[in-house]
DNA sequence: CCCCTAAAGGTCATATTGACTTAAACAAGG
DNA sequence: CCTTGTTTAAGTCAATATGACCTTTAGGGG
């Protein structure tokens, strides 16, 4: 550690910490997870779940277990990428804290239990975030807003919406994954054609679902492609 | 900073550093900055110039100063984002260490000058970094593949390759570009159908430029867009 | 058996792509 | 000042993909 002495002036020590913004369906609404904070700062406001990263843990175990801690997720089912990393000098009160932000996605997911650190945690729909009054801690704002876009970027030129289905789904279901995170309706012939001849995308289970009414609907799991080409554009408002 | 009181077991602090991997275009070939270290660890191994992150200054300022620091590269034209955060328990062996990865991309850029924490820094040919006996310090190998491909994934759908061009630029440089990037040829006339047609990519200066030989160019600047839609794709090896 | 519903599959005009050819604009050389 | 070489620019055309529809199929329920 000897050439940090040099530096004794400028460099500072920083705590690291993991947030995620994490995302699912239910009743086809796109909701995130949020808790609200049993701490300060920001005592009583709603934020993103996350914490210190401990010692000797990778950033990605940091995020899965205070995934876990605070909400009661258990996240080795879940996708889970990192979104990048928010740095701003006086982005928290208490000092440098650097947080790595963590993107997941996951099927219909139970409802989260508070933690320690969070007085609860809850699905709150994407749709409401905008309203008013719903400001939210430190600069998570931001990097909801990040990861919402990444999100649906990600849809187009990769396989991303299976992690929002179980483990077979039907074409209609991978449907509503893009329809409701891009808020704008598919056509759902010309969304099956492409789909299936994407190569990779999805394969046929041989099984079938029944709806409540109507035809059933043949099952498919995950293809071995997660990237798609060709991808899956969202145009200005078509069909497919 | 009472709440970390608690965590004094498990919590460390930690120092932050951002590494830069800079591309630029030389005689045709994709060039990357490396630097020679100057200090310990890994004295003498080739690495991606980066520091420590100073008290008070953004992530993206860190790097822009580093840049100027290590390589003399004044930063402020180029195009720079984030890749990433780094932070394996024991990517440094000095300690906890986080870095914060960036991506830098120019146009030809000047041969670089050796800076404080540097011995010297130069341009590396991207094609040259497999060879065994290249071994990058710290985890730099693995940054500077994911930010290859990082590279590679946005001259489809963004704007991204403009960066590589001066202010203006013909349409063979913009192609040649790709061609570089990619390492695939591209079929000069339906690129230049591609790139025209798509919506805000770039725009005539109405001005020309003389090649050695032959019909004069057409130069073009940058336009408004930033994606591009639809995207310009890699598809497997094909013309345009 | 008939009706309702949702899935699955088909049609067709238009747009885009990939491969290729042709025309245009300069410099140099005789 | 006409020819040649070279590079940019523009055009052709068959094959493919797309967007907007329509039709058929396979259930359940009355």
């Amino acid at each position: 550690m000897d050439d940090w002495l040099k530096y004794s002036e400028e460099v500072e020590a920083s705590w690291v910490t993991v947030d995620l913004a994490i995302f699912t369906l239910r009743d086809d609404q796109l909701m995130v997870l949020l808790i609200e904070r049993g701490v300060e700062p920001f005592l009583g406001r709603p934020a993103l779940p996350g914490g210190y990263v401990q010692k000797g843990e990778t950033l990605r175990a940091g995020a899965l277990r205070e995934l876990w801690e605070e909400a009661g997720i258990d996240a080795s089912r879940l996708h889970l990428e990192q979104l990048g990393a928010y740095g701003e000098p006086r982005r928290d009160p208490r000092g440098r804290v650097v947080t790595i932000a963590y993107l997941a996605l996951g099927p219909d997911l139970p409802a989260p239990v508070g933690g320690t650190d969070a007085e609860r945690a809850y699905w709150f729909p994407v749709s409401q975030l905008h309203k008013q009054s719903y400001e939210l801690a430190f600069d998570h704002a931001d990097i909801l807003s990040d990861a919402l876009e990444e999100v649906r970027r990600k849809l187009e030129y990769t396989a991303v919406a299976t992690a929002f289905c179980g483990k077979s789904f039907t074409l209609t279901e991978l449907r509503t994954v893009y329809e409701v995170v891009w808020g704008q309706h598919l056509d759902p012939s010309n969304f099956r054609r492409k789909v299936i001849k994407t190569a990779g995308f999805v394969q046929p289970t041989g099984e079938q679902r029944l709806p409540p009414t109507g035809r059933p609907a043949a099952l498919y799991r995950r293809g071995e492609a997660w990237l798609l080409s060709p991808p899956l554009l969202r145009g200005g408002g078509q069909s497919a």
